[in-house]
RNA sequence: GGCCCUAUCGUCUAACGGUUAGGACGUAAGCUUCUCAAGCUUAAAAUCCGGGUUCGAUUCCCGGUAGGGUCACCA
């Protein structure tokens, strides 16, 4: 018994190499899926092929419409195009087509068995005929695998003519898809003997496989809910999609070049299926981070902006003087502080931003730097650097100019002692960016301003 | 437990029989305008163990150990 490919004859693409992922929406789309869906897009892109999307939805009862949108979400946030959609909950007739020749032909039967569910009742289960023999196939990652498939008895591939189960209907959609390489999780790895089994009995052609190692926890089990955050979703908000799509690439793979940093089409380029790691790779928060922080440089400013506004809660937006033009001049200075954009939120808690858009409030005494006692000195210093900043000309009034201006007075005086205070009359913060660039940022009216606020603080 | 897969710095990895075992992230130290951040420089840090094969093993083979996956009328 032969089946022709349907879809390779209205598509004419009988030479050309189909991909897929197969997910089911049984749950949140998994980092573990991302990055399979971006092998199998890398290998078909990289050969000129297709990549399409599945959704694996037989078992009605686990399936989510709602996961569904958030694996198609998840794929349109990480800019995977995919060539192809199909639902299996759709295709129920092609299965059952598929499940009457094999009972036609002999290699699979019906039986009536006691219901697991329910063992006063009996139901109706296909099992193939298992041909009992080894099985051997050649993984495009980790070479020959060998299976005894007796140990697998004949097992059930469909509930009934209608209620097609797992290993039957990927090899059905798989062929009618005409799938060409299936290139998925390492866990699959024991599947395919029985997948294998079925092809064979349907006399259809057996795809090439490739079987990708685990994304691992810290504690290098198998990444799950348990170990925070796995759902693809959870990074939405904090990440650049090109810096997902470039560290799952290299979680298990590596094209050899020295730069790590790559866009799409080098991605592309450089991609080999042979070249992905056996071994499992543990998915690395703090690695992923600075490769945001790398994507987040090269964001231009309107853009970071934009992600800038969205993030800062509103109490910070209603600051006396929160205006987007002060904003974008701090760009600078906050894009050198996040690693993600959830960071920029976690600063603005931290009251870490305020003083761009609002005089601080402070006791005179932290005004004194660590080795400094004298407040009197110190209303000296906020003296004479108001009357040094204030002949300056307020046009150019830069970080440059004002560092000149103030340089050697405060190198005289001690640094620390003069600086301190200058920095934190301007923030009243003492961690913060250096007292001459905020001073451009603040501007020659607000930076003499608070220079003034802060010695009249001083009796 | 059966079957299957895997094993290089803490982590991700390079090396495809011959290298001072390289890079990145992280860590530490130093430098750079007071603090912080960023940046730069430097440092510490690995071939799981035991046998083979070979003139020579990270690399090939075997065994052990360890870790992982899978054993549904889920996918």
């Amino acid at each position: 018994m032969k089946f022709s490919n349907p879809f390779q004859k209205k598509s004419g693409t009988e030479a050309k190499v189909v991909t897929r992922i197969a997910p089911s929406p049984t749950g949140p789309l998994h980092v573990g899926t991302a990055r399979s869906a971006l092998f199998n897009y890398l290998f078909a892109k990289h050969h000129g092929g297709l990549f399409l999307l599945r959704i694996e939805d037989t078992d009605r009862k686990r399936s989510k419409k709602e996961f569904e949108q958030d694996i198609i979400e998840g794929l349109a946030w990480l800019q995977l195009p995919y060539d192809g959609f199909e639902k299996q909950s759709l295709r129920t007739d092609i299965y059952t087509t598929y499940i009457d020749r094999l009972i036609d032909s002999n290699k699979a039967y019906s039986s009536k068995e006691a219901s697991k569910e329910d063992p006063t009742k009996t139901a109706e289960l296909i099992r193939l005929k298992n041909p009992n023999k080894d099985i051997t196939f050649h993984d495009l990652i980790r070479g020959d695998i060998t299976f005894n498939t007796a140990e697998l008895g004949d097992f059930v591939i469909a509930k009934s003519r209608s209620e097609p189960l797992y290993h039957l209907t990927v090899v059905v959609d798989d062929f009618e898809m005409g799938v060409s390489h299936i290139i998925r999780g390492e866990d699959h790895i024991s599947n395919t003997p029985r997948q294998i089994l079925i092809q064979e009995a349907l006399g259809i052609e057996r795809p090439s496989y490739a079987h990708l190692p685990l994304i691992l926890a810290e504690d290098r089990s198998k990444l799950s809910k348990r170990h925070g955050a796995v759902s693809l979703s959870a990074f939405k908000s904090g990440y650049l999609p090109d810096a997902m799509i470039n560290y799952l690439a290299f979680l298990g793979w590596n094209p050899g070049t020295k730069e790590e940093i790559l866009t799409r089409d080098e991605l592309i380029k450089l991609f080999d299926i042979s070249d992905v790691q056996k071994g499992g790779a543990i998915f690395d928060i703090v690695k992923l981070k600075a490769v945001n922080k790398k994507y987040i440089n090269r964001l231009d400013r309107e853009a970071l902006q934009e992600r800038v506004i969205s993030k800062l809660p509103t109490r910070v937006k209603q600051l006396e003087h929160f205006s987007e033009e002060i904003l974008n001049s701090a760009l600078p200075l906050i894009r050198e502080r996040i690693k993600t954009f959830d960071d920029i939120t976690a600063l603005a808690e931290n009251g870490e931003l305020d003083f761009y858009f609002a005089r601080p409030n402070y006791e005179a005494s932290r005004l004194l730097s660590k080795d400094a006692h004298d407040l009197g000195q110190v209303k000296v210093y906020l003296e004479t650097l108001h009357s040094i900043l204030g002949s300056l000309d307020a046009g150019a009034f830069s970080e440059d100019s004002i560092k000149a201006a103030v340089w050697d007075f405060a190198t005289k005086e001690g640094r620390g002692l003069v600086l301190w205070p200058m920095r934190y009359a301007l923030t009243g913060l003492a961690k913060s960016p250096d007292p001459f660039i905020i001073s451009e940022i603040l501007g020659k009216d607000e930076t003499l301003a608070r220079l003034s606020a802060a010695s009249a603080k001083i009796k």
